[in-house]
DNA sequence: ATTTATACCAAATTTACTTAGGTATCAGAA
DNA sequence: TTCTGATACCTAAGTAAATTTGGTATAAAT
Protein backbone atom coordinates (compact mmCIF):
# COMPACT_ATOMS: atom_id res chain seq x y z
CA UNK A 1 0.00 0.00 0.00
CA UNK A 2 1.77 2.83 -1.23
CA UNK A 3 -1.43 4.59 -0.41
CA UNK A 4 0.44 5.46 3.00
CA UNK A 5 2.51 8.74 2.22
CA UNK A 6 -0.34 10.50 0.97
CA UNK A 7 -2.28 10.55 4.47
CA UNK A 8 0.62 13.45 4.89
CA UNK A 9 -1.21 16.28 6.53
CA UNK A 10 -4.81 15.11 6.59
CA UNK A 11 -3.69 12.51 9.74
CA UNK A 12 -5.32 15.51 12.67
CA UNK A 13 -8.40 16.17 10.69
CA UNK A 14 -8.85 12.65 10.12
CA UNK A 15 -9.01 12.04 13.54
CA UNK A 16 -11.11 14.91 14.69
CA UNK A 17 -13.48 14.36 12.09
CA UNK A 18 -13.67 10.30 13.75
CA UNK A 19 -14.04 12.22 17.48
CA UNK A 20 -16.47 14.75 16.17
CA UNK A 21 -18.97 11.84 14.63
CA UNK A 22 -18.12 9.42 17.97
CA UNK A 23 -18.03 11.46 20.98
CA UNK A 24 -15.18 9.52 22.25
CA UNK A 25 -12.35 7.18 21.00
CA UNK A 26 -8.97 5.88 22.62
CA UNK A 27 -6.17 5.94 19.84
CA UNK A 28 -5.97 2.06 18.95
CA UNK A 29 -9.63 2.35 18.56
CA UNK A 30 -8.94 5.11 15.84
CA UNK A 31 -6.59 2.84 13.87
CA UNK A 32 -8.47 0.56 13.43
CA UNK A 33 -11.53 2.40 12.78
CA UNK A 34 -10.18 4.29 10.01
CA UNK A 35 -8.60 0.19 8.45
CA UNK A 36 -12.22 -0.65 8.65
CA UNK A 37 -13.70 2.27 6.98
CA UNK A 38 -11.40 2.07 4.28
CA UNK A 39 -11.01 -1.43 3.34
CA UNK A 40 -7.21 -1.77 4.92
CA UNK A 41 -6.46 1.07 2.46
CA UNK A 42 -5.50 3.66 4.66
CA UNK A 43 -3.46 1.99 8.17
CA UNK A 44 -2.88 4.93 10.75
CA UNK A 45 0.87 3.81 12.22
CA UNK A 46 0.72 4.35 15.87
CA UNK A 47 3.99 6.15 16.16
CA UNK A 48 1.86 8.31 13.77
CA UNK A 49 -1.00 8.53 15.74
CA UNK A 50 0.05 9.10 19.49
CA UNK A 51 2.36 11.83 18.50
CA UNK A 52 -1.06 13.68 16.79
CA UNK A 53 -3.07 12.86 19.70
CA UNK A 54 -0.86 14.47 22.12
CA UNK A 55 -0.43 17.56 19.71
CA UNK A 56 -4.01 18.12 19.57
CA UNK A 57 -4.27 17.79 22.88
CA UNK A 58 -1.90 20.33 23.79
CA UNK A 59 -3.64 22.60 21.30
CA UNK A 60 -7.13 22.49 24.05
CA UNK A 61 -8.56 21.03 21.13
CA UNK A 62 -8.88 17.48 22.70
CA UNK A 63 -8.61 15.79 26.33
CA UNK A 64 -8.31 12.38 27.04
CA UNK A 65 -9.53 10.29 30.10
CA UNK A 66 -7.70 7.16 30.93
CA UNK A 67 -9.95 3.95 31.84
CA UNK A 68 -8.71 0.88 32.47
CA UNK A 69 -10.59 -1.85 30.65
CA UNK A 70 -9.84 -5.78 30.49
CA UNK A 71 -6.43 -5.14 32.64
CA UNK A 72 -5.22 -2.76 30.36
CA UNK A 73 -5.02 1.27 29.75
CA UNK A 74 -6.72 3.24 27.18
CA UNK A 75 -6.92 6.59 27.12
CA UNK A 76 -10.57 7.90 25.53
CA UNK A 77 -9.94 11.57 23.76
CA UNK A 78 -12.41 13.66 22.67
CA UNK A 79 -13.05 16.86 21.28
CA UNK A 80 -13.48 19.65 24.33
CA UNK A 81 -15.98 22.57 24.54
CA UNK A 82 -13.72 25.20 23.67
CA UNK A 83 -12.21 22.98 21.37
CA UNK A 84 -14.94 21.89 19.29
CA UNK A 85 -15.07 25.48 16.91
CA UNK A 86 -11.44 24.56 15.77
CA UNK A 87 -11.99 21.00 15.27
CA UNK A 88 -14.91 21.92 13.19
CA UNK A 89 -12.90 24.31 11.01
CA UNK A 90 -10.31 21.61 10.54
CA UNK A 91 -12.71 19.14 9.76
CA UNK A 92 -14.70 21.22 6.97
CA UNK A 93 -11.08 22.25 5.52
CA UNK A 94 -10.44 18.34 4.65
CA UNK A 95 -13.83 17.96 3.57
CA UNK A 96 -13.42 20.93 1.18
CA UNK A 97 -9.87 19.74 -0.02
CA UNK A 98 -11.23 16.20 -0.85
CA UNK A 99 -13.97 17.74 -2.53
CA UNK A 100 -11.49 19.79 -4.61
CA UNK A 101 -9.03 16.87 -4.79
CA UNK A 102 -12.36 15.24 -6.87
CA UNK A 103 -12.76 18.31 -8.82
CA UNK A 104 -8.86 17.12 -9.89
CA UNK A 105 -9.07 13.60 -10.38
CA UNK A 106 -12.90 13.89 -12.35
CA UNK A 107 -13.08 17.04 -13.92
CA UNK A 108 -16.63 18.46 -14.30
CA UNK A 109 -16.59 19.27 -17.95
CA UNK A 110 -16.73 23.00 -19.11
CA UNK A 111 -20.08 23.91 -21.10
CA UNK A 112 -18.21 23.73 -24.53
CA UNK A 113 -17.24 19.94 -23.57
CA UNK A 114 -20.75 18.56 -23.29
CA UNK B 1 -6.63 28.75 2.65
CA UNK B 2 -5.97 26.92 5.72
CA UNK B 3 -6.36 24.02 3.21
CA UNK B 4 -2.90 24.17 1.97
CA UNK B 5 -1.23 22.27 4.51
CA UNK B 6 -3.37 18.99 3.47
CA UNK B 7 -2.14 18.77 0.11
CA UNK B 8 1.35 17.28 1.82
CA UNK B 9 2.07 14.02 0.00
CA UNK B 10 -0.38 14.81 -2.99
CA UNK B 11 1.62 16.95 -4.97
CA UNK B 12 3.45 15.18 -7.45
CA UNK B 13 0.65 12.38 -7.71
CA UNK B 14 -1.54 15.63 -8.24
CA UNK B 15 1.28 16.71 -11.01
CA UNK B 16 0.98 13.55 -12.69
CA UNK B 17 -2.46 12.97 -12.65
CA UNK B 18 -2.93 16.26 -15.00
CA UNK B 19 0.24 15.26 -17.20
CA UNK B 20 -1.44 11.87 -17.55
CA UNK B 21 -4.81 13.88 -18.73
CA UNK B 22 -2.72 16.73 -21.02
CA UNK B 23 -0.33 15.11 -22.41
CA UNK B 24 2.06 17.94 -21.46
CA UNK B 25 2.60 21.24 -19.64
CA UNK B 26 4.46 23.42 -17.87
CA UNK B 27 4.79 24.18 -14.66
CA UNK B 28 3.46 27.80 -14.02
CA UNK B 29 0.42 25.96 -16.42
CA UNK B 30 0.43 23.34 -13.66
CA UNK B 31 -0.24 26.33 -11.06
CA UNK B 32 -3.04 27.95 -12.73
CA UNK B 33 -4.29 24.80 -13.60
CA UNK B 34 -4.76 23.42 -9.98
CA UNK B 35 -6.22 27.06 -8.82
CA UNK B 36 -8.98 26.93 -11.63
CA UNK B 37 -9.92 23.21 -11.18
CA UNK B 38 -10.62 23.91 -7.30
CA UNK B 39 -12.27 27.43 -7.74
CA UNK B 40 -9.08 28.90 -6.00
CA UNK B 41 -8.91 26.54 -3.12
CA UNK B 42 -5.89 24.71 -4.05
CA UNK B 43 -3.13 26.62 -4.70
CA UNK B 44 0.30 25.25 -5.45
CA UNK B 45 3.04 27.06 -4.58
CA UNK B 46 5.95 27.78 -7.26
CA UNK B 47 8.04 26.50 -4.03
CA UNK B 48 6.46 23.34 -3.95
CA UNK B 49 6.43 22.70 -7.51
CA UNK B 50 9.68 23.28 -9.35
CA UNK B 51 11.61 21.18 -6.63
CA UNK B 52 9.04 18.19 -7.11
CA UNK B 53 8.89 18.65 -10.87
CA UNK B 54 12.65 18.30 -10.60
CA UNK B 55 12.41 15.05 -8.47
CA UNK B 56 9.99 13.12 -10.55
CA UNK B 57 12.36 14.24 -13.48
CA UNK B 58 15.21 12.82 -11.80
CA UNK B 59 13.26 9.64 -11.30
CA UNK B 60 13.06 9.45 -14.57
CA UNK B 61 9.44 9.36 -14.79
CA UNK B 62 9.08 13.33 -16.67
CA UNK B 63 11.01 14.69 -19.29
CA UNK B 64 11.64 18.68 -19.73
CA UNK B 65 11.80 19.97 -22.84
CA UNK B 66 12.03 24.03 -23.06
CA UNK B 67 10.18 26.09 -25.56
CA UNK B 68 10.90 30.03 -26.05
CA UNK B 69 7.24 31.50 -26.25
CA UNK B 70 6.63 35.10 -26.66
CA UNK B 71 10.05 35.97 -25.44
CA UNK B 72 9.85 33.85 -21.97
CA UNK B 73 10.91 30.43 -21.26
CA UNK B 74 8.67 27.40 -20.62
CA UNK B 75 9.76 24.21 -19.38
CA UNK B 76 7.01 21.65 -20.82
CA UNK B 77 6.92 18.46 -18.93
CA UNK B 78 5.27 15.30 -20.20
CA UNK B 79 5.04 11.41 -18.75
CA UNK B 80 8.05 9.31 -20.23
CA UNK B 81 7.33 6.20 -22.00
CA UNK B 82 8.92 4.20 -19.45
CA UNK B 83 7.45 6.13 -16.98
CA UNK B 84 4.62 5.88 -17.53
CA UNK B 85 3.44 2.49 -15.71
CA UNK B 86 4.97 4.37 -12.48
CA UNK B 87 2.85 7.45 -13.50
CA UNK B 88 -0.73 5.44 -13.79
CA UNK B 89 -0.05 3.87 -10.60
CA UNK B 90 1.12 6.95 -8.65
CA UNK B 91 -2.46 8.52 -9.84
CA UNK B 92 -4.64 5.28 -9.42
CA UNK B 93 -3.23 5.48 -5.93
CA UNK B 94 -4.44 8.90 -5.42
CA UNK B 95 -7.41 8.12 -6.60
CA UNK B 96 -8.36 5.15 -4.42
CA UNK B 97 -7.25 7.31 -1.54
CA UNK B 98 -9.35 9.70 -1.83
CA UNK B 99 -12.32 7.49 -2.34
CA UNK B 100 -11.25 6.03 0.93
CA UNK B 101 -10.99 9.69 2.41
CA UNK B 102 -14.40 9.87 1.13
CA UNK B 103 -15.54 6.93 3.17
CA UNK B 104 -14.54 8.56 6.47
CA UNK B 105 -15.85 12.24 5.53
CA UNK B 106 -19.34 10.18 4.33
CA UNK B 107 -19.42 7.11 5.95
CA UNK B 108 -21.41 4.21 4.21
CA UNK B 109 -23.85 3.44 6.42
CA UNK B 110 -23.88 -0.45 7.85
CA UNK B 111 -26.95 -2.74 6.37
CA UNK B 112 -28.09 -2.39 10.17
CA UNK B 113 -28.53 1.22 10.04
CA UNK B 114 -30.63 1.24 7.01
C1' DA C 1 5.55 -21.29 25.86
C1' DT C 2 5.14 -18.45 22.17
C1' DT C 3 2.62 -15.74 19.14
C1' DT C 4 -1.03 -12.48 18.12
C1' DA C 5 -3.94 -8.85 19.44
C1' DT C 6 -4.63 -5.14 22.38
C1' DA C 7 -2.84 -0.69 24.23
C1' DC C 8 0.19 2.83 25.36
C1' DC C 9 4.55 5.63 24.30
C1' DA C 10 9.20 8.25 22.63
C1' DA C 11 13.36 9.40 19.87
C1' DA C 12 15.83 9.86 15.62
C1' DT C 13 15.31 10.36 10.97
C1' DT C 14 13.36 11.55 6.65
C1' DT C 15 10.15 13.70 3.67
C1' DA C 16 7.70 17.24 1.84
C1' DC C 17 6.21 21.15 2.30
C1' DT C 18 6.49 26.68 3.52
C1' DT C 19 8.78 30.84 3.57
C1' DA C 20 11.44 33.91 1.52
C1' DG C 21 14.15 35.13 -1.34
C1' DG C 22 16.32 35.64 -6.50
C1' DT C 23 16.27 36.46 -11.94
C1' DA C 24 13.93 37.88 -16.11
C1' DT C 25 10.35 39.16 -19.80
C1' DC C 26 6.09 41.43 -21.25
C1' DA C 27 1.83 44.26 -21.01
C1' DG C 28 -0.58 47.90 -19.29
C1' DA C 29 -1.30 51.96 -16.40
C1' DA C 30 0.07 56.29 -14.25
C1' DT D 1 8.81 56.17 -18.64
C1' DT D 2 8.64 53.99 -14.82
C1' DC D 3 6.22 51.02 -12.05
C1' DT D 4 3.10 47.26 -11.19
C1' DG D 5 1.15 42.82 -12.15
C1' DA D 6 1.19 38.75 -14.65
C1' DT D 7 4.05 35.35 -16.62
C1' DA D 8 7.94 32.04 -15.97
C1' DC D 9 11.80 29.94 -14.08
C1' DC D 10 14.63 28.79 -9.84
C1' DT D 11 17.07 27.71 -4.88
C1' DA D 12 18.01 27.55 0.13
C1' DA D 13 16.78 27.56 4.92
C1' DG D 14 13.45 26.37 8.07
C1' DT D 15 9.60 23.71 9.73
C1' DA D 16 5.95 20.40 10.19
C1' DA D 17 4.44 15.91 10.02
C1' DA D 18 5.09 11.67 8.98
C1' DT D 19 8.18 7.05 9.13
C1' DT D 20 11.04 3.98 11.34
C1' DT D 21 12.37 1.71 15.15
C1' DG D 22 12.49 0.95 19.36
C1' DG D 23 10.25 0.18 24.12
C1' DT D 24 6.59 -1.48 27.94
C1' DA D 25 2.72 -4.30 29.28
C1' DT D 26 -1.65 -7.32 29.49
C1' DA D 27 -4.85 -10.87 27.54
C1' DA D 28 -6.13 -14.46 24.58
C1' DA D 29 -5.15 -18.08 21.65
C1' DT D 30 -2.19 -21.93 19.82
Amino acid sequence: MQTQQLIKGCLSAIVLKLLDENGQMYGYEITQKVREMTANEIQITEGALYPTLHKIEADGILTANAKIVDGRTRKYYSITPNGKPEAQSRVSDLERFVGQLQNIINPKLSPQQL
